[in-house]
DNA sequence: CGTCACACTGGGCAGATTGCCCAGTGAACA
DNA sequence: TGTTCACTGGGCAATCTGCCCAGTGTGACG
């Protein structure tokens, strides 16, 4: 579960330039192609790696405008929109949360003012009571992993 | 920027089977190699797919609390709470927004206790005046994009 | 102090895939 | 009608993959 040195480098590596392979990054790594090979089963085995889907910009598809929403929903509900949610394509995910609302999602759409059609579908549902949406104007830290990797990474070595 | 049909297949068989390979695509969509293979560049060119980088899992890597804190800015201090908060590992991603707070930004940690020790980081800086954080309790809808192809690729068929 | 398990090395092998090339076809369009 | 464009189907050398092996060093454990 933990990751060494030398996991992180394999994966920040691999994040870099995803199209590298075995062969190169063990030349890159100065090791043997086996091991990679061995640490890449591994990582993915634990679910450190979960795969290597593409990652798509919805931007780039049409849908340029995000925004996240919190939800508050009536008590026992909670599992009906779930599954409403999960039907509505520009929800990208969602999450329970502890806090003034009950429901985070993180929405796109086509424009502004799709962004008021896909809110009355995601909204449009018995069990919400309520609906706070606050739209995205810029993204200074797009999702990113390798500062974490790397600290997990040092904090192995520095263990062990 | 638009997709056709053939793109979506292609993003979600991608998304589906990472390790697919051109060739087997081809086989598997009924088209030549050549097609699949210009697909993919176009795709990639346009930015609609941004890469292929691994998708890490911050539970696997020790980090399995995560939470969305809410930052209210003092004026002007923008780009200063930026640069501060890229600087923080556990911050997984920020986001300017209108509504209520001025940021929202993902946070991991390695416990609810470590939660306190990452904002108290993350909300130790002067241009920061106030945060709220949620945290995520479930996952009910992970980040996820096939729908959102899907539609994208159907509208694109629709029309043309 | 042995013994064992484990990870890593360095090498080899056949088979598959990639990147690149080409000519031909059909459809859309000026 | 002529041109452009995407797609097809094929071929090629080079590379990489998955798989195997024996040898080595190290740490854990009896």
């Amino acid at each position: 579960m933990a990751i060494d040195h030398l996991d992180g480098r394999i994966i920040v590596l691999l994040a870099r330039e995803p199209r590298i392979g075995v062969l190169e990054m063990s030349r890159r790594l100065g090791v043997a192609r086996g091991t990679v090979q061995a640490r890449l089963d591994r990582l993915q085995s634990n679910g450190v790696i979960r795969g290597f889907g593409p990652q798509v910009d919805p931007a780039a598809l049409g849908y340029p405008v995000t925004a996240f929403a919190t939800l508050q929903i009536r008590q026992g509900q909670g599992a009906d929109v779930r599954a409403h949610l999960a039907t509505v394509p520009e929800v990208l995910e969602l999450h329970t949360t502890t806090g003034t609302g009950d429901m985070l999602c993180r929405l796109v759409a086509r424009s502004n003012a799709d962004l008021q059609r896909v809110i009355d579908r995601v909204v449009g549902f018995d069990g919400i009571v309520r609906a706070a949406t606050a739209i995205v104007m810029e993204n200074p830290v797009p999702l990113r992993i390798i500062p974490l990797v790397e600290q997990a990474a040092d904090n192995r070595d520095g263990r062990e």
